[in-house]
DNA sequence: CGTTAAGCGAGACGGTACGTCGTGTCTTTGT
DNA sequence: ACAAAGACACGACGTACCGTCTCGCTTAACG
């Protein structure tokens, strides 16, 4: 999540925050008492991702988090505002690497990028967060917006991908690559989450086959 | 959710349950004692429907329907296990009619199946249902079995108007139909649960044009 | 504390109560609902009585008593309105017995409902509570008139006997009895809860023949 | 309380503490650093005064207290031990004079001493500290001996106005004079904090009167 | 026609997690 | 070295739901 550089974890949901906007000259203009103690946020962000993978969202609690981090819940509490901005945070603390394949040949970089999610563990922990975040964020619209950030961020290196691609001439014009990348994505989702259809690589394979067919890359047939 | 015809709501779900299944010439074999109030059913379910319009998934709870409808407590659970299995209920009571076009006329087909999704009201109550719903089956196999069966019930209509095309020659044998019902459906859902990205008649539109294009029903530009 | 006969415990502090008042010709008509569990307040309050001799009234936490009472905390609080109102029912629930001698005997009369006063382990556990009681009563109305209302059956008996004995014309009429009995008490409770001074046999023999010699019973010397 | 004269604030109490007795020709050995801030002192023994009526003994706080007092919640613990400590040494900061009559008229004396113990507000206050400050005292043994001489402190000057009657013969020798100042001390501090029932002026004039009565000085009736 | 058995509204039950608050300590920068 | 500020670990608080369990009652079918 690019967007997050060079920001402390949890600095876009802390509750005081500051720093929000451009920093002034002032920047580096301390605020009065003791500092927040930056270590625990790596130990409250691995607590986070060792009792997701234990206990899964729903069995995640901050008792939990605070315990297994040596943390008091009072942190936690000051630095997040609930469980889902903690798990999303955890999420997007550039602990899940995102591909950027840019190797110049379509096919090979829809691949790099999509073969990994054909990942058994990777799909555990993926069904286990998004439609728990995605089921929070209807609700909660700042936590939308963050999801959707973060969303946004984890399909960009596609969209660039079949950008350049259209710009090599390899894909005609008319074609909308935004729309291209949600039939991808959407496809691999909702088999994930909702129909519970398998992902595997073959499916991946066929499906980038598909589209690249569709959007009259490769000939039919 | 075809299956649930002619069963008691919920009957899938409680525990005695009985009479799962078809009928048989015993059917009105009564087990003694004072039968199920029938019109509690409905108490319950239109609950359901507006606390979960009016709070959201977490917002709901059993306490709240059960006042709401003027029911006892373990009314609810002698008919359903929990939450969820009731808001999946509530989601398949036959309330939400799965369209089901036919027209012979693949385009319209498809227009008439995914253009009811841009209704704004329609989009507000599956965000909050559907990823909540995906959420819990993550981690309940029981309730992931009836979420597939339910979403396997709603994308039927599309598989069959593509197989009928398909049947009928005006696409290429070559394309497995069943990805594309994937692709469309997964591109919708994940601009509405994920992307947050609008899911209105023009995306629509463009979607379903695309995709004919893609496999060949329309010529390209 | 006579006026708790016949009601269950902490029937006067429980929030809905019912049944305060005059009872109508109604009073056996049960409220709907499953009814408490009268076992529960037995276990509450014996948990109560030993979490106070082993830690103190600072020491007892609602946690500790459900737990050690096998009980919710709910069941607690549904009960009582805190942690003062439970010590103070605990105190109340006729499990210290006030003495009542009536021997005719004005001497012996007050030395048998002094005395036992002289018991260490009674004193540690009356220092532990009535100054925190007290403490309580000064910010909560509604416990201060619980607290009086036990005080006032504690020293009721004393008051007898006094009033007996100017009846009996052993005591000046012009002597107010109730002003006897402050001085006797508050001179003990003075000692154990405020000065420090010690409160032995000998102390509270000496304390009741001297105010027997103020009050004219016996000869000075 | 006498013995504090001289000596800083809480030099009592605080942790460090040093400088305590009457200092001596090295008093202006400064130690190295920056000297406390003397006025401090004061705003905490204010906001602890005006705290305390606002909200209580069990509504007082630390952090409420460095907030009010405009100081930081460690230089209150620098210089005391806790809450207790605290109030006590609010309630003996020489900010309530203890009277200290001395005529040579036995009657008169006990009445200007007892006597303004009548006045609402000062039993309000009173009320609210003494049996909190004996409840913790039950609890820590140091905060007992520190209300112990508070208490010896403030009934010193009744025991030497009874001592000295008893020298000038006016109190028959055999009374124990300690017993005395027990029981009328007694009578007023059980009556305020345990039975709540009225000390007004007339109460205590009654008091003194029958005990005057009851060691012989004056002829009863 | 009375017995029997299940369902009913109501609400108490033992639990668990919540988010807040207070304590006494520690760690910054500034004086 | 002390000051204000405020973060820290800890632990109790009182609340809210969960899913279960009695209550007194109603409602049928069966004997």
């Amino acid at each position: 999540m690019a967007s997050r550089a060079g920001a402390g974890p949890g600095a876009q949901t802390a509750v005081p925050a500051e720093g929000v906007g451009v920093e002034t000259k002032d920047e580096d203009r301390r605020r009065p008492g003791r500092p927040r103690n930056v270590g625990a946020d790596d130990a409250i962000m691995d607590a986070v991702v060792e009792l997701l993978t234990e206990f899964g969202f729903r069995g995640l609690t901050i008792d939990g988090v605070a315990h297994r981090a040596g943390v008091g819940k009072a942190t936690i509490y000051r630095r997040w505002e609930g469980k889902e901005q903690l798990v999303l945070d955890a999420l997007t603390a550039g602990r899940i690497p995102v591909p950027q394949p840019d190797t110049g040949n379509l096919r090979d970089d829809l691949l790099a990028y999509y073969l990994p999610l054909a990942d058994a563990e990777a799909q555990k922990g993926a069904v286990r967060l998004m439609p728990a975040l995605a089921a929070e964020a209807a609700v909660d619209s700042e936590l939308a917006a963050r999801l959707h950030a973060y969303v946004s961020d984890r399909r960009a290196p596609v969209s660039g991908i079949l950008h350049r691609a259209q710009r090599r001439g390899e894909i005609d014009e008319a074609f909308d690559m935004e729309l291209v990348v949600d039939l991808l994505t959407g496809a691999i989702m909702y088999r994930l989450y909702f129909s519970g259809a398998p992902v595997d690589e073959d499916v991946i394979e066929r499906l980038v086959a598909g589209v690249l067919i569709g959007i009259g890359v490769v000939p039919p047939g």
